[in-house]
DNA sequence: GTCTATAGCCGGATAGAC
DNA sequence: GTCTATCCGGCTATAGAC
């Protein structure tokens, strides 16, 4: 089989599962049908059925792009090889998941959907399996160097940290999407006023 | 008319929610069909439609339940006439909304659904704007009372807290619902120690 | 791989007797 | 007010030609 083949599916299923997005961003998703999706993206039903097994299918694979986006953001600020401070830790994941607004909306459709979606559950329990080491590292270093604590000391402050920490991202999320008013800056400035560093 | 049929007419409507809510909490608010509803609340269809129009009216009734916990506790809270610290506030928030898992998990759904039902979006809206000043009282009397500011400068203070000090408790409601071995204890614990008070 | 057309099902809501 | 039986619409997914 040729690569050429292989990257056109990918294209594909790509394109698909954004203007899904579109839809779902649009009417939710059980509001949005296979209809809706068929006519966003271009396509006809055959087509889009021979990318994806079924709608539940779509479904999380524009979940785990949209709660995909918190790693990313956290991997590249992992891969520049510094100590953040904490609330830079924070603001780096929240860059990441409400610089695309309609992200941002669906992300609260996912968490509402893992409620009875054993599989969305379960992606989103990755996401966070993979997301709580970084920022425990991250937590941890910067008490380190910045607080002069021990490697054991600076870990057990790190581990309480961390689900506060989160905690914070996920009210900035929940009120970003939820209140039309929601002043963004604001929340950023106290966060950095309640966190170190 | 008399008011046994008024009050009856009260007790069946909130039976059918109620059931609806236990029917929710399994499958979802588009997982769980009429069928499941009539089947939980042990009624008819032709019953059910006798007290609610449609399916929609029975979510919002359910929602409009699991989203008013918050303000419930916050006005218990108001009523005892005291100046609790910031971390009370959230903490007995918390207490409310957090105590019946049903209803946190639900509330999740909610958050999800308000993205796109105008009428759900304004529900939560409405109970923000019912607990937003309440909370702004408590933390601008307590940062008077115990932190000697003026009227003004406690009131800038306040309005500054009030949205993180709420972030950390929608933090608390999403890790609860989304993390099975969530340490809430721990939690609660935390922000005590980053809060004020 | 992609199209059109359609099968088949399931869910919300109603009709009419009691 | 409540029941049973049923309608109707819309949805997902497939069949079959190209």
């Amino acid at each position: 089989m040729p690569k050429v083949t292989e990257q056109y599916r990918e294209t594909r299923r790509d394109e698909i599962a954004q203007a899904a997005l579109r839809c779902f961003a649009k009417k939710g998703f059980n509001g949005a049908s296979m209809a809706d999706i068929i006519a966003e993206s271009g396509l006809s039903a055959g087509a889009i059925y021979g990318h994806f097994e079924s709608k539940q299918q779509i479904m999380h694979s524009v979940a785990s792009l949209v709660i995909g986006d918190a790693v990313t953001e956290l991997e590249t600020l992992n891969a520049a090889g510094v100590v953040p401070t904490p609330s830079t830790v924070v603001m780096t994941i929240l860059a990441g998941v409400t610089s695309d607004v309609s992200h941002n909306q669906i992300l609260l459709q996912v968490w509402g959907e893992a409620m009875v979606d054993p599989q969305i559950r379960e992606l989103v329990s990755d996401v966070l399996t993979q997301i709580r080491p970084i920022y425990l590292r991250f937590l941890t270093a910067w008490a380190e160097e910045h607080e002069g604590l021990s490697k054991h000391d600076a870990t057990t402050w790190a581990t309480r940290l961390v689900p506060v920490t989160m905690g914070l991202a996920h009210g900035y999320i929940v009120q970003s999407a939820l209140f039309p008013d929601f002043d963004r800056p604001a929340y950023l400035a106290s966060i950095q006023e309640l966190l170190p560093g």
